[in-house]
DNA sequence: CAATAATTGCGACAGATTTGCAAAAATAAT
DNA sequence: ATTATTTTTGCAAATCTGTCGCAATTATTG
């Protein structure tokens, strides 16, 4: 995977460098993160401003992928590097749930695309509802 | 509309002012906003805080939704407001396309979260790719 | 209209992201 | 391996975004 990674920037003339490799791990893990802990996640070794320039490079050359989630975005690896997948987050506790894509999927995506004469390049999908512990929990009165 | 607007805003113990009634205008576009696009094309009229009042307020009604868009989010009006659909955006010229709910979507989305035990409550759909026009225009080599 | 409650505008702020530049690290060329 | 060259990083300063308190203004109620 880190292969993958020097590749990556390689083709594009960037190199694979200590802060950029900790980033990418920092990232590795199963859950997207938020910007802000990414950043605290790896304060001890690197820069904020740093971490900040890791990520546009990565969203730029298609490493990383951010999802909305509420008033904050997350961030994640894109599908290259990871699994594709979707989300699937609980509006009250906020629990994200990654989910394989459906069958024939494809198609339908494939189908909108080439319905607006588009080139398909990427695509997500977000589900939200609410989570079966949350449905117990009632709302506080 | 703006009756939809005035009694939703009502129901739960708000008023339809006139700054409130602009930003909604603004919302109206055919385009999704970004905040700052939003802030400005008022700026005349309304101050900053009370446009980011007003889309908190709307958001937390339901009146408008946000849609992650590259790097920046975007603000529109809600399916209850405008016609319940999802975007095909072009990644290099950033041109964004509404598109419908495609056939038996909904049984793909509830069916998802029926494995999970979720409680469905909503769902957003995006896909990327190239637009006609940008196929065509080569990259500046 | 008067009284009361909700909403705005403004200026000050806290947090998030970006930028300029010299020092440090990586790559290419002896 | 050592030096020259190019790319990155760290740091501090500057910007941008989104929030807050409070007095002035506008809407709602009687």
């Amino acid at each position: 995977m880190i292969d993958l990674l020097a590749q990556t920037l390689r083709e594009a003339g960037h190199s694979l460098t200590k802060p950029r490799m900790t980033v990418f791990g920092a990232l590795q893990a199963p859950k997207p993160k938020t910007m802000n802990q990414l950043v605290t996640s790896v304060s001890d070794i690197i820069n904020r401003a740093s971490v900040y320039r890791a990520v546009a490079l990565f969203e730029e050359l298609g490493i990383i992928t951010r999802i909305q989630h509420g008033w904050k975005y997350r961030l994640e690896l894109s599908d290259a590097f990871t699994p594709h997948h979707h989300h699937l987050t609980c509006n009250k506790c906020h629990r994200i749930i990654s989910f394989d894509e459906p069958d024939r999927f494809d198609e339908i995506v494939s189908g909108i695309a080439a319905s607006h004469g588009f080139v398909l390049q990427n695509h997500g999908l977000e589900v939200y509802g609410l989570c079966p512990e949350c449905q117990t929990k009632k709302a506080a009165t």
